[in-house]
This record gives structure tokens, sequence and C-alpha cells, in this order.
DNA sequence: TAACACTATGTAATAATATAACATATATTA
DNA sequence: TAATATATGTTATATTATTACATAGTGTTA
């Protein structure tokens, strides 16, 4: 559980106090004031968090949320609620889910250390 | 189950006897000689074809693959697993995945009507 | 402390992925 | 046939991500 450098806190910040999932140009328009110019610093950082799991990368819409499932301290095993309507995204932390997803064995038998799972449908509010 | 138009078909094909996912511009080189010859039209055949799910688009990839699940005509409910050595690809159709997935309810008891999962590790040849 | 390894930063350029806007053509069906 | 929906062609542009190179800070450890 190391320190964040500069760069790191400055964006993790942002997603962290954002309801929504950020894209990457979108934080660096938001951190440009603090002196972070580049998509590369931009970039490098939203690597460096994801990897040490403070933030998941949401594939389906290249966006970043801030991780807020006390149980994946490294980014291995996500899950995540989709509305597609109005695009809010929910991180689901069910034991239930991860136990069966960390044990699933495919046909031939094979374990897989890592997963990320997106579901789609409509939120409560846009049904 | 209609019929593909031209460019569809063209672009399923290709990506039907192509060992591995294709990228959206690897496919656009390979049909220019049949007459694509913008990304415009490769993207909208894709579109098309991920939506009568013939083919599937793994997302952490922004590739392309054939479905070869019959038992998934449309793409709501997708599953792969991909090596991080290789970059292999396979779908993944266990019954008791799909069953599991389908019925997984969220902690507000909402159901999804669509996922897709990737699962993440090593293939027998890599390990 | 000096040497080293490692991690992070800054900057410019460019690559890779995807869509907007507009014009036309083909197929389907009422 | 008229109307509707779907598909195509083309140009331009937007969005997302990486390469390459130079520099700076941080933490060992000899």
């Amino acid at each position: 559980m190391q320190n964040l450098s500069k760069n790191q806190q400055i964006i993790f910040d942002l997603i962290d106090k954002s309801p929504e999932p950020l894209k990457a140009y979108t934080i660096l328009y938001n951190v440009q004031k603090k002196g972070i110019k580049a998509p590369l610093q931009v970039y490098r950082a939203l690597d460096k968090l994801v990897q040490i799991g403070k933030i998941h990368k949401i594939e389906s819409r290249n966006a970043f949320i801030a991780c807020h499932n006390s149980s994946c301290q490294v980014a291995k095993a996500t899950a995540f609620s989709i509305c597609e309507i109005c695009e809010k995204v929910t991180e689901i932390s069910s034991a239930g889910l991860s136990k069966y997803l960390a044990n699933f064995k495919d046909k031939d038998g094979m374990k897989y250390s890592k997963y990320n799972l997106e579901f789609f449908g409509l939120c409560k509010k846009c049904r």
C-alpha cells in the first residue's frame, strides 16, 4: 500500500470524487490547471492506479472509476453494472459472484487468475 | 436469421476464417482489395454483425471474433478467456456459467439482460 | 555519500481507434 | 409505385492511446 506520486494523487482524487466514470481526455482537461498538460501524463498515472487497484477501467466505455470495494486491492477481479440509457456504472461486490468466478473452470479445467465482467441493463431510474 | 449484405458478408468471412480476433483497421487493410476503402464501411458492418450476434467484440482488446456458440444468436451474453502472453482468445460456452450470470441479481435485486465477461490467465501453451 | 536501480515526470510527435455529416443506392413492404 | 428502412460511398475529423527521448526524484546499499 504505497503512497501515490503527485500526478497519481491528483488524478486519483479527481476520479474518486466523480460520480461517474471519467475518460482519459476528460481527466486531462480537468487537471491542466494543476500542471498536467499531456495525455501521456494522464495515461501513465491511470496505468499505475489500475495496476495497484485504486481504480478500474470500464473496458466497454474506455472510462475509469475509483474502486470502492475494499476487497480488491489488486485489479484482478472486477464486476460492474452499466445502464444502457444513462450510462450509470456501479461496481458490484458480491461474495457469491466473486467466489463463483474465481472458482470457474473452463472445459479444459483451466482456472483464471483475473476477470472483468460487465453487466448491461437499465438502472432503477431508467426502467 | 437474415442474409448479410455484401460488405457484411465480406467482413464476416474474413473474421470467421481468422484464428485470432481481428482489429477494425486490420480488417480494413485486408478487404481493401474487395473495394471496402474506408473505416466507416468496416465499422458499420461490424456494428451490424455484433448486433445480430454473428461476431463479438473483445472489449479489452478492441478486436472482433466470430461467434462459434450456436446458442448466442444475439449479442447479449458473452464470455471469453484471454491469454495474457499470446493473446489467444477463446469463447467460453458453459451452460452453468451462462445460467449463473443470467440469473444473477445485484444487491438491489436487479437482473441484467446482457453481460460481457473476460477471463484473463495463461493458456495451456504459455503456462 | 557516491553509485546504482527504480520510478516518476515533461514534452513533442504520431499512431490507432472511432464517429459525424452528407450524398446516393438498394431492398422491403404497404 | 410510393414509402420506408437499410446499406453504401466518401471526406473530414474526433477520440483514444503510444513511441521516443530527455530529465528528475526516491530509495537502496556499498
